[in-house]
DNA sequence: ATACATGCAAACATTTTGCTTTGGC
DNA sequence: GCCAAAGCAAAATGTTTGCATGTAT
């Protein structure tokens, strides 16, 4: 059913493998961002960034709260996301799912995501973003600002098609 | 605050000038292929697809249950979406809101969204796909298969950037 | 007649808010 | 000390399921 995508990467660990380096150098960058809009250097905050840098896909903010393990509750993560996503320190992704997933904005990093609709597993692509043209286009035709975007695709992986 | 996109579209109800003739063509080819499967012609379903032909833009559940007044409840609506999602007459969006879009699969339908993250109204964009290249490559890459994929462009439109 | 589809109600998961207390500056 | 942030609890929102009834085939 369609519930088997409910947990992204969970019955395919391997998935998590591309496991990048929590790069102190990238936390502290944010956190300097951060702090230049006011926000104060909380446990929480650093907490939360070094779980998003962590991380090798978007989390939700349940997963977050999860690896905190206690120090930090889902009220105070929620918040806490709404201001890097404020700040852009974070980007706020659909993927379909009830919940919303986060990932922090890295220079250089991913901007597409590939996803299999049956077991959820959730891995990068790892191409030059194929619509920065468009979304410059867009940006001169449409008279939006502030443009980002989000590219995913959706499918079905090797494991799945198996069964 | 975030909450100013939870009614894409309220605000601007010019953005839902491009109404798209409900295509009885549409529908009824639509209706074929979901007979072939094997699903029964009811009211409900004739009266969701037509709802969906006849939307410039994806609908949550919610808003499907709403227009069908009265007619409909959303658990009805919640389970012959699924049936029309797995019978892929209907895509289903993530667009980073709490609930989840769907929209009509038609030949030749756009396949980009642009939506504005302060009054949350979401426009097509009139571009050719600009990443047909780029998930023909993918599923020969990746083994995936059944690909397809959601593009949304997030920005400020003229409009709330006055403001 | 049979199974699929619906409606109603209730359970769930996740987000969102209110309010009090804590802790960074 | 002041005010943003955290914690706790509860409300709100939208999805999902169970079960009895209806209805297309």
């Amino acid at each position: 059913m369609a519930t088997t995508c409910q947990h992204p990467g969970h019955k395919h660990p391997e998935h998590r493998r591309r496991q990048a380096a929590p790069d102190p150098a990238a936390i502290e960058d944010a956190v300097a961002r951060l702090r230049a809009r006011g926000l104060r250097r909380t446990r929480l905050l650093d907490a939360v960034l070094c779980c998003l840098a962590a991380s090798p896909r978007p989390l939700t903010i349940g997963e977050i709260t999860t690896a905190l393990d206690g120090a930090g509750d889902p009220a105070s993560v929620y918040r806490m996301i709404e201001r890097l996503v404020q700040a852009a320190v974070v980007r706020r992704l659909g993927l379909q799912e009830r919940a919303l997933y986060y990932q922090m904005i890295l220079p250089g990093h991913h901007c597409a995501w590939l996803i299999c609709q049956h077991c959820g597993a959730i891995g990068e692509i790892d191409a030059g973003c194929p619509v920065a043209e468009l979304e410059h286009h867009l940006a001169a035709q449409s008279g939006y600002s502030d443009l980002q975007h989000e590219l995913t695709f959706y499918g079905t992986c090797p494991e799945c098609r198996k069964t």
